[in-house]
DNA sequence: GTTAGCACTCAAACACCCCGAGTGCTAAAT
DNA sequence: ATTTAGCACTCGGGGTGTTTGAGTGCTAAC
């Protein structure tokens, strides 16, 4: 178990490198005025926490860098309290400013202001649109063989697919068709749609509609909606500003995980716990981000759990200032979202 | 005017530079097979050149590098013409693979293989939104008070936007409104909407609508789409590989432009001739791209002008094969899209 | 248990030198 | 009149050596 002195250091050592990006020494910590020892004191201590494996030397005669163990403690118990300024939370409440109704754009809106307000990367994962129910399904003809096929959900989410329309199928038909999988698909989620209509919806089809086999397919295929939610990204490029990265070599492999954004919508639907979730360096294991920490939150209408949104900037980063405002806008959507949401 | 030899020698420096990257020597020429000329014939050709500004030195005892002017007479007058392997050409062909009849899927999927087969950064202009017929409008309520409204263009395109529709409105209302809408506005170019509305729908509402007033401001601001055509990027942070970028400084206002996007939006309308344009350097104009060049091809349906295909990178750029390729995926997607899209 | 003092280490900055690739110029060769 | 060989010169880059300063660990005294 770490003394409370050990843990004082410990916390200024972190809180110093978190601000300066410089290893620590005995000296500058002996100089500062919440600390009252003397730098020989220091010493022995921090060789203790280095042996603990809090700390790391980057070399013989360096200062000392906080290890993942030592973020990883610092995260769990020593974070101190950080309150948002006025201008802040000015910002955080601009992401509803003006009346964006659309649920994904005011995600949209809050991974940017939370690069913003962080200058670090930021994430945002929207809403599974699986898990909407459908509204409307809407077959639009462009010409003999084209339509648009759109699909409209509770939340006002609108999927479109142009769809190809075999000779044989009469445009009354279609109508028809449209109308009977609105009557039975209304309120069905997205996910489940595809299913209901080879089981329920197949036979009444072959009730009222010719060649209705052929046009099947194509309807099922519309209405096999991407798995996936959106993702969002804001401030890409925030990384090359910091200075852990000012080595191109080692930007390299980040920011081309960036801009795939695959391995990031695994990486978040892991983080999916309710609340504050940090990962550290290698805890995050996926080779580009040794270097980077990962904090996310979530945000929800109600008590359905939505989304995620989150911050990713170095190991070096300020945890108790992003987790702040992390919360404060994960609460913040979540209020906002549920009053506009609640009670379709 | 320069003389055929200096022609020769200005062709092979840029082809060696834009090859190896490092300046190019009177030495290194003069063992080149086509140049039998000795390295001090070629010193004095080389001073010359300089003098007319083709060429630059680095410092007083470097090889020479090509220079803006160097690289305008190169692609205006020098390039040595480039066969497509098979292998490129498969790929190119690839973009209409799938059988995706979107229009916008198959703009952006372009992007994705001219930044795989030059690993140059690509960009791609949409086709303009605003010059789409309307094909229908559509308002789907949500609840009391919101709804979807939903307008389907005559390419397939689709926009929607979510609407709060005043409590003063009856349902029943709506929907006659809707259909007044599409009675009147169908085939007319979305830019015109809004105008149209105002000077001839508004009054066959008032005399069909209760409070139609309050709703005709929603349907208008409904109706103003986004002006701007989308814009597809690809390979974003290809520019880290060159190694005239491996100082993260002087990649940082480059990728911080790429991110915001804007800017090259600006810059592509300008590039908006048929054909190949070419812009080097300092002739973009741009802060952030005095190393880098841009090469933009325009692809179209019929005669009518859709879009810009374009590639991004650095002055010293394959220019020959970007060209080609660039002139050849442009004119496949003209062919293809017209084929497809050509009588609706 | 704390501190002062000392010997030691290492990275970073700097000076220095040398090498090689390049130049321009001049005089001789073609 | 061109072309070329030869030579003196320049400069960047890589290597080496030195110094400096910020750090450490250890020991002995407080």
């Amino acid at each position: 178990m770490l003394t409370d002195r050990q843990l004082l250091i410990l916390q200024v050592i972190i809180d110093d490198f978190i601000r300066s990006g410089q290893p620590v020494g005995s000296r500058t910590l002996s100089k500062k005025h919440e600390i009252s020892l003397s730098s020989a004191t220091i010493r022995n201590e921090m060789a203790d926490l280095e042996e603990l494996g809090y700390i790391e030397k980057t070399h013989v005669s360096s200062g000392r860098v906080p290890s993942e163990k030592g973020y990883r403690y610092y995260v769990d118990h020593l974070l101190s309290p950080q309150r948002l300024t006025q201008e802040d939370i000015q910002k955080i409440k601009s992401i509803f400013a003006e009346r964006i109704y659309e649920l994904e754009k005011v995600v949209q809106k809050s991974a940017q202001i939370l690069s913003d307000l962080t200058n670090y990367t930021s994430i945002a994962l929207g809403p599974a649109v699986k898990d909407n129910k459908l509204k409307r399904i809407q077959i639009i003809p462009l010409n003999k063989q084209t339509a648009v096929a759109i699909i409209v959900t509770d939340t006002g989410h609108v999927e479109n697919h142009v769809i190809t329309i075999p000779a044989s199928v009469d445009p009354s038909d279609l109508e028809k068709m449209v109308n009977i999988l609105n009557e039975r698909l209304i309120g069905v989620p997205l996910i489940d749609l595809k299913d209901k209509i080879y089981k329920e919806v197949a036979d009444v089809l072959r009730m009222h509609i010719h060649n209705y086999d052929s046009m099947l397919k194509t309807i099922a295929d519309t209405l096999d909606i991407p798995q996936e939610e959106k993702m969002f990204f804001a401030g890409k490029t925030n990384m090359l500003n910091q200075p852990e990265f000012s080595d191109i070599q080692k930007v390299r492999p980040l920011m081309k995980m960036i801009e795939q954004e695959k391995d990031f919508y695994r990486l978040l639907r892991k983080h999916n716990r309710k609340g504050i979730q940090v990962t550290i360096g290698r805890e995050n294991q996926l080779s580009g981000m040794e270097n980077c920490s990962l904090i996310t939150a979530t945000y929800s209408i109600g008590k359905e759990q939505l989304g995620t949104i989150a911050i990713l900037g170095p190991t070096r980063m300020e945890y108790s200032r992003v987790i702040t405002i992390l919360n404060r806008v994960a609460s913040d959507l979540s209020t906002v979202l549920t009053k506009w949401y609640q009670n379709n």
